[in-house]
Formats: C-alpha cells, structure tokens, sequence
DNA sequence: ACGCCCTAGGCGAACGTTCGCTTTCGACGC
DNA sequence: GCGTCGAAAGCGAACGTTCGCCTAGGGCGT
C-alpha cells in the first residue's frame, strides 16, 4: 500500500501530483472543505491513501494560529495523585482532539522558569497547571500575561485562573466528624507539607470540627508528616512520646496513613481498638493495608477530566471566565476505624 | 518592560520592526548565526526583550525538519511504575531540550489506531513505548515503516526497535532463590497478566529456579493475580484453598503482593512465620506493608532515563542501530522473609 | 591610488499548510 | 444568441522561521 518515498515525509504536494490537481484542491478535499468533484475528491483520496499522507499539523498549526496542543505543568507526576489527575485530563483531550505535552517541574520548586518558556516556545492553546508546590512561584504571572487560557488545581498568586478541586477544609471536617463520632478524643493530626494550601485547609477543618464539637484544640497534637510515609511514620513516633494518649489520628493524606500505620504497629498499639486512623485520598491499596484503610475518597480523574473540559472550553471561545469548580468527596468506612457503619 | 501586543504572539518581525533591521537579520542573533555587529545584536536584543519575543517552535520546526519533541506511548500512567519510567523519560528528555507528548492507550487494548498517527501528525522526532499490553498489537508496524526511531520498553511484534529493560527471568529466579534459600519448598506464584513477557519470563525464572534446586515444579501453585491487588487477594484465596500447605508466595509485583499479605492477614497465616511473600518492584510503600514486604528493586526511573537517552541517541545520529540495554535489579530483604539477613 | 578581501547586513526562497479570490467553463434562463 | 450564474479548480499570499547567497562598503596591502 504504502510507497517507500525516500527519506523525507509525503506532503499535499506530493498527492497533488499524483492526482494531477493543485495542491490546494487537495487540501480542499483532504480538510473537508471547498466544493470538489466526486471524481477528483476519490481520485485524491485514493492518492493519499496509496502515499501513506500524514496531515503536518506544523504547518497547519502555523497558518491556523492554534495547536490543538494544551500544555500540563506538573510536579512530579509519580504522585500517584497527580498521575490519576493527569490521565483524567489526557484522556478528556484526546477526546476533545488536543494533544497534551507535559513538563514536570523539580519536586522542590523551581523550573517553572524552564517549563513555562517552552510551553510557550511550543505555542501551546492552554496551559494546566498541575503542581501543589508553584502555589508561591511568582513566575507564574506570566501565564496570565499571555494570551493563554489557564486552569489550575491550586490557588496561584495572581489570580484570575480557573481552578478544579476539592472542598479540603470539608476533608479535615469530615475525617474529623468521623473521628468524633466514634468516640475519640485525643485525635491527632499528621500533616502534609506545611504551608500548602491544602494542607493547612484542612487543619482548618479538623479544628472546627473539634471546636463544634466542644473539643479543645491542642497543637501538641499536630505534627507535619511531610511528603511520605517515612516523614508520616516518624512524625508519629514523636507525637507518641508526646502524648502517649492519643487514640486517633487523622493522617492528612493515604501515603502518610500508611506510615502512620506502621509506627504504630512498632508501636504495639492496634488499629482500631487502641487508635484509630483515617486517611485521604483512597489510593488503590487503601483496601489493603492492615487493617484496610478508613479515608475520605478524592476524585482525582475527574478533578483532571473537568479541569481539561473547563480549559478547553475556555479555548474554543476566547471568553476566560475565571470559574472554581468543587468536586464532591466521601467518606469510605474500613478497619481502621473500626468495624461498625457510622452511617 | 513587555508591551501588550494586541492580541498576536510577536514574531521576529515585529522584533526587526523595532530595532530597525531586516528580520533575517534578527533571526540570526536570536539563533547564534552569522555575523552581526556588537551594536545592532545589542540592539535586537533589547528590542526583543522588550516585546517579550518568544521564538515559535512551530514556524522553526517547519523547516529545520525536526520538531525537538518525543512522543511517548503509554497504557496508562496512573500505573505508579510506568509513571516513575515516564518521569525518568521525561527529566533526560528535558535534559537534552525535548520536549515530551504523551498518549495514554485504554489500559484494554486498542487505541494504538488512534495515539500513533496522533504523533505523525505531530511529527515527532521518536517514539518511546511504554506501554507494556502493545505488546501484540499489530498496529505498531507502522511505526517500524517510518522514518521515526522508536525506543520500546517491551518487545514490540516487528522487531528492529531498540529495548530497555530488566531481566525478567532473572527477577523470577532471584525470587525464587531467596525464598528457597529460606528454606520453603511449597512456593506458590501469583502471576501478573497470563500471556504478557513479563509474566511468562518471570515465570520462567521461578521454574528454572526450583528445577536447579531440585524442587518439582507443580502448576497447582501457580494461580494469576492479574492486574491488581483485588486480584491477588482473590488468587490467593484460591491457592490456600486448594493448596494449603503453602509456605511461600512469589508475587510477581508489589501490588499484587500487597493483595497477597491481605489475603494471608485474613486466612491467619502469620507472615513470614506460616508464609513468607517477596514482591517485585519495590514500590514507594513497600517497608511500610504488614509486615514489611521483601522485594525486588527495580529501576523505573533510570529505566525510562535510559530508554529516552537511547531514542535521542538514535534521533541525533539517523544511525538506528537496534540495541538492548538490560538494567540491573537487586534483591532487597525485609521483613516479609524473616528477619535474617540472606546472603 | 587601485584592487581585494572581509564583514555586516539584506534578499529570496523554502518548509507544509489554509484561505480568499480569481478564472474557466458548461448550463440555463430569457 | 446573449448574459448570468454556479460549480470546479487554480493561484497567490500568508503563517514564522532558517538558510544560502548576494551586495555594499570600509580597511588594507601594494
């Protein structure tokens, strides 16, 4: 079927002579447009198919001024996290005909002045911003300068970009409710990274869901768990020789719950008779890990799904309505709360 | 210091404009060519940092003939090892000034009609195939055909791709022998997906293993835990149930090891007294399993580095020389096989 | 004082498209 | 039999670059 053309790639041009027709009437048929007749459009057709063209969306792109490109800033997308959230958003491309180009910027910060550039260089028609950490990167003002539509997963300094999320001071309430409800008490919090938005949001919910419910705050019970499981396993230990009393804690997200499940294994205290745990996220092991993982479950495809269909919809009609799109979550009950329905 | 420009990206031109010189002129300062004196360079580079010029890749692209952007095909990145390869691939790529275009395939199969001429069209200068069901997807001829090199990270139907990989019959053998070496005899498997390389290599191993220690390979031990923990779980269930006096479980990567502990947790066999588990992987959470889980290490990471170090070798130099690169793997001993240090 | 060479810069073309406008020509209405 | 219309196709330009070649002119050697 396919000819052997040489080295360089079958262009219009090529199937225009084959079809003895200018190149122009080829693109007419070969993007749809323009009256063509039936004969020269299967004629065309035929001399394409037996050339093996393939469209140069360069050269389209060029002359069209778009893309059809969006561009995924992320931080490291081996956050299991994060890789859930950028296949929702690829796959909502694709489906929408956008291809995705991805830079992932260093874990602790900078190189957005690099990825950012070279999203431009590339022209992309929007950009997702996918990385916690360039919550303070000032350099990101120049997105907003630019003609590109941007969406983001994380508040970013200047404002005026769209945002996907979740309610995270609803997480710290809603683990901490739980918490409540079973009885507990002296429930600690293991963090992420202090700092964060979303860490400390959902401080915030843990201390009103303890103030609502006439439980005194204590910081001595709070300890930053960091990025891992090892971070979570150690902030642990410390808020056990700290205050050997607890009988909960609310590991800000599954990975650090994981660590804190195995501190307190070390510990000999048992999950959920001497403390219990409740994570967030609900990561694929959540059911699995001894005893299975109590946690409130975060849609992070559809946060990537939606963010993608909010950016693109802010591409096809220029209009950049900044807009904020909360996704629900919920509470998924398992051992290590206990083993009754709390509803 | 940038000027609003209207709505247009400003081009080299509008940069000439400025500075009063021909915009050939200016392209050649801003690429490094020809010879330009000291004052006008200075000139026209005041001039374009002024407007903010950003160079478009496309427009460069069109005619330099390269497009300095890889395409990388993958199942489904929220595997959490194919994503470590992807950043790996996607930090050398970066390295080198690539740029990196992503297609997921539906983790089911097809979808290669699709994702393939997507990065035809694109014009990518490589192709890096990390996705390990394509395996048998016939479709990837094409990219064989075409001018583009392609680096695979499993064997692809055609050949003439080069390979990066680990060996798996090794990893199956490495498993195989510390768990021998502990004294297990009734060592049952928990395969990945039947009919994959990997699965059937690793597989391999673990019967080369047992024959050289003369133990009697006996496929009643032998059950598939597909792709996920839930499966392991259910695979497990079976084993025990049939076979009971198990001493040992090869799982053939960490999640399904996970969904093995679980399954063994839950029928009371203590780990690793009444049955010891080695996964496969070395997954982030891996120490923290109960108890922590003895693995094997595998480098995702450099995997993907190498692989795209490999591809942008061969894209350098149009010389696609089909080569093989094996990276190595360790075995790493924790609590899952007892305590003792083996070897 | 004449020719030469070298340097700074300009010019035209090309890359592969799309798009709007023009041309050709047959058919049709009057 | 003439003017008009519409369909089919061609033509030129543009998108933003890079590249090779050409030209103007100044400095220098003889």
């Amino acid at each position: 079927m396919r000819e052997r053309t040489g080295s360089r790639h079958v262009s219009v041009k090529d199937v225009a002579a084959r079809s003895g027709v200018s190149f122009q009437t080829t693109s007419k048929v070969l993007n749809g447009g323009g009256s063509v007749s039936e004969l020269t459009r299967a004629r065309i057709l035929q001399a394409a198919s037996d050339l093996g063209y393939v469209p140069n969306l360069q050269a389209r792109s060029l002359v069209m001024q778009r893309t059809q490109t969006i561009g995924v800033i992320t931080s490291d997308f081996s956050d299991h996290n994060l890789s859930r959230v950028l296949v929702g958003a690829e796959q909502e491309a694709r489906r929408q005909d956008y291809g995705v180009i991805v830079s992932s910027i260093e874990p602790e910060g900078s190189g957005t002045e690099y990825a950012l550039p070279a999203m431009m260089e590339r022209r992309v028609d929007g950009i997702l911003l996918a990385a916690p950490q360039l919550e303070e990167d000032m350099a990101l003002e120049h997105v907003l300068d630019r003609r590109v539509p941007a969406v983001s997963l994380t508040p970013v300094p200047g404002g005026g970009v769209s945002m996907v999320g979740v309610d995270d001071v609803e997480i710290g309430a809603i683990a901490t409710r739980h918490l409540l409800e079973r009885g507990h008490r002296a429930i600690a919090v293991v963090t992420g990274v202090r700092g964060r938005h979303d860490t400390e949001k959902r401080l915030r919910g843990y201390r009103e869901a303890l103030q609502r419910a006439g439980v005194a705050f204590d910081d001595q019970l709070v300890e930053e768990g960091g990025r891992d499981s090892d971070g979570a396993m150690r902030a642990t230990q410390r808020l056990l020789a700290r205050r050997p009393d607890i009988n909960a804690v609310f590991a800000q997200n599954d990975m650090l719950a994981v660590g804190v499940l195995a501190a307190l294994r070390n510990a000999g205290r048992r999950v959920p008779d001497e403390c219990a745990v409740v994570g967030c996220d609900d990561i694929d092991i959540a059911p699995y890990t001894a005893p299975p993982l109590t946690t409130i479950h975060v849609p992070f495809y559809e946060i990537g799904s939606e963010a993608m269909r909010l950016l693109l919809g802010a591409v096809m009609d220029g209009a950049a309505t900044e807009r904020g799109v909360v996704l629900p979550v919920r509470l998924i009950v398992r051992g290590s709360t206990g083993q009754g329905a709390a509803r």
